[in-house]
DNA sequence: TAGAAAACTGGGAGCGCTCCCAGATATATA
DNA sequence: TATATATCTGGGAGCGCTCCCAGTTTTCTA
């Protein structure tokens, strides 16, 4: 009863550094130097202060620290109202685990601001620009996004793109080599003997749609074959948008596709399958990404792997480089991509065929990427 | 050249209360009180404070607010280190989507936790709990967090948690109706005169996976159909673990499944292409969640919808609930699910052998639940 | 051993708000 | 018109830190 009492009615008061400092006998500043792991305290009364803070679970006040330090140790990840795909395809969840992760890491915490409607946008945004909110934002590139990025360059934020911005700015970013691997994947394609290649793109107003698409149209014409309009059908990087997108593919009867996402290389087994042609023995698929469902889709799909955790972390990094380095130059970090063999090419048969190697089933859940 | 200068050299000073104060003619004390829309201020000396500030962009400081009034205006998302599925399930972005519009909506932050590694857990929860860094959390029922909830409610955090935790506990919890969707599916599975009706669980150690099975369980028995143990395979809620448990539960040549989600279900489905059957022919099937993935099969899939997003929704407004009145009475939401018939139970075909309907197709991303 | 230099420690000011209370002004009552 | 009352406004204190500077102690050097 007295203790229950004594808890209503006399809380504990909120331990702060000047209580913590008065049990180990020494002043708030150098509890405070203690805590920041700055120079200039003695060995011993570093010791008996960090006693007295892991005895009374002292964790100094985020506020207050804020104010005074001008600092917020808060990142923002900014998903723009055109990235509607947030909810549907695996990457955001990746790429986020891989931001998460890093912010861990480096103390900092992840705050996330989903623009879902143009209202969001307007409210939200004016409030996350206004310096004291956070530290620094990541920004999801996309191709509305480039006036964001004016923006932010003009209030002075931190930030950088996860992805390549459509205009060329001073912005930083991180990136993969998205050019490289379409070019790659299609010539994998060309030397399983594929003679009439088509291509599934992206949404070509996106950077990352528009270098795969070029990956693509060189690696064609490197190998002297013709680029043919009719080979070429945009999507949106969603299953849905990539069952419409292969029905009108199929009709001018491709050998083969590249397919600039998994999530597309889905919608399109899915058009392949109610076509009644088989994969890979009609048609030959390589898409991007590497993302859980390209080892459960049926044939298992080779497609392009882009490192996408490590594409987080590094994001983290680099931002928090700026924030304390200021923006310029500007940083600019592009990823190398992998491609990996399944059964979606032939690749595989192929091989079999000369070797007798049982074909690998699809794994679990792999910690890759 | 002089503009730059004086950029340079002498930096906008922070715009403060006390200056927005200053140019309105009144004192720091009516701007708070206009900011905060409190009652006490004369109509024209309102709209003179708001001229002013509008005019010149203020934005209170989120750091001095919260050092004053001990709210942070913060919400954090905790996802625990057993949700691996995380990274897997549309589920987590769509529950995410609901919260993330609600706090926009109530003027509050989100922030994001997730516990990928137990170090992350470790490092991190003791700061979380700390009072000062959020004013409440949400957090993600798993087989393993009973313990994260007694720490939660030791250290006086508000918090609620999305889905119902396995003990019971005085904990707020918002939640489906697990038990009346299942015995629903399985009840509909029955209508369409299949016999023989297996089921393909979550973990029986979290809450959603066992009152899914004991929906399906009494629906079963209130049938006087047999409980056939060797029809029950328990899988984890993902792709690979819907595969697997699919494969063994094929054995025991059920002519219809339960299964417990939609991601397990696309699993199945591939299972049960390779064993060379048909759905709903050979054997027909009712999932859950109503995910993308639910129209993305083939064939498509019925399934018992949950709505998510006003899951989301909801759990934001009762923690701000608890926040603002406390924890107590615990407050408890269950959400009625409904069931969402396609192509996987027959019932479609059926219909359309009466009268002559034209089967719907896969429809675009709705932006339901 | 004195004096200079280096290493350490403590207190004040201030970050930009909110909240409380006292004082000023407008309005109602006798 | 004088007084009581309701309404409005301003300033002080304080939230819990960091940062700077001045003062104190220790160590080094001649």
């Amino acid at each position: 009863m007295v203790a229950l009492f004594s808890e209503i009615f006399s809380p504990m008061p909120n331990l702060t550094l000047e209580e913590v400092a008065r049990q180990a006998g020494v002043s708030r500043s150098t509890v405070s130097r203690v805590i920041n792991n700055q120079a200039g305290v003695k060995a011993d009364i570093r010791r008996r202060v960090w006693d007295v803070i892991h005895e009374t679970g002292y964790h100094p006040n985020p506020a207050a620290r804020t104010l005074a330090s001008q600092r917020t140790h808060l990142i923002g990840l900014v998903i723009p109202r055109s990235v509607h795909t947030f909810f549907t395809d695996p990457y955001f969840p990746r790429l986020t685990l891989g931001i998460a992760q890093a912010c861990n890491q480096n103390d900092y915490t992840l705050s996330l601001f989903l623009f879902h409607t143009e209202d969001d946008e307007r409210k939200l945004f004016p409030r996350i620009i206004r310096k004291g909110l956070v530290d620094g934002l990541i920004v999801q590139a996309t191709n509305a996004a480039d006036e964001l990025f004016v923006q932010l360059s003009q209030a002075e934020v931190p930030f950088i793109i996860a992805g390549r911005p459509m205009n060329l700015t001073d912005a930083s970013y991180v990136d993969v080599d998205n050019f490289a691997g379409a070019q790659n994947a299609v010539r994998h394609l060309i030397r399983q003997g594929y003679k009439r290649i088509g291509i599934l793109s992206g949404p070509l107003n996106t950077t990352a749609g528009l270098d795969r698409y070029q990956g693509y149209r060189d690696a064609i014409r490197e190998n002297g074959m013709a680029l043919d309009e009719h080979l070429l059908v945009e999507g949106d990087f969603s299953e849905a948008g990539g069952y419409f997108a292969a029905r009108r593919l199929l009709d001018s009867r491709p050998d083969a596709l590249f397919i600039a996402s998994d999530m597309m290389a889905l919608g399109a087994l899915r058009a392949i399958r109610e076509a009644r042609l088989s994969v890979p023995d009609d048609i030959g698929i390589v898409s991007f990404d590497d993302l859980p469902p390209a080892t459960m889709a049926s044939p298992t799909l080779t497609t392009v792997r882009q490192p996408i955790r490590r594409l987080g972390i590094r994001l983290v990094e680099t931002l928090l480089d700026i924030i304390e380095l200021g923006p310029y130059p500007p940083r600019r970090v592009i990823f190398d991509t992998e491609l990996v063999i399944r059964e979606s090419c032939g690749a595989d048969r192929n091989i079999r065929e000369q070797t007798n190697i049982p074909r690998q089933s699809a794994p679990g859940l792999a910690d890759a990427n």
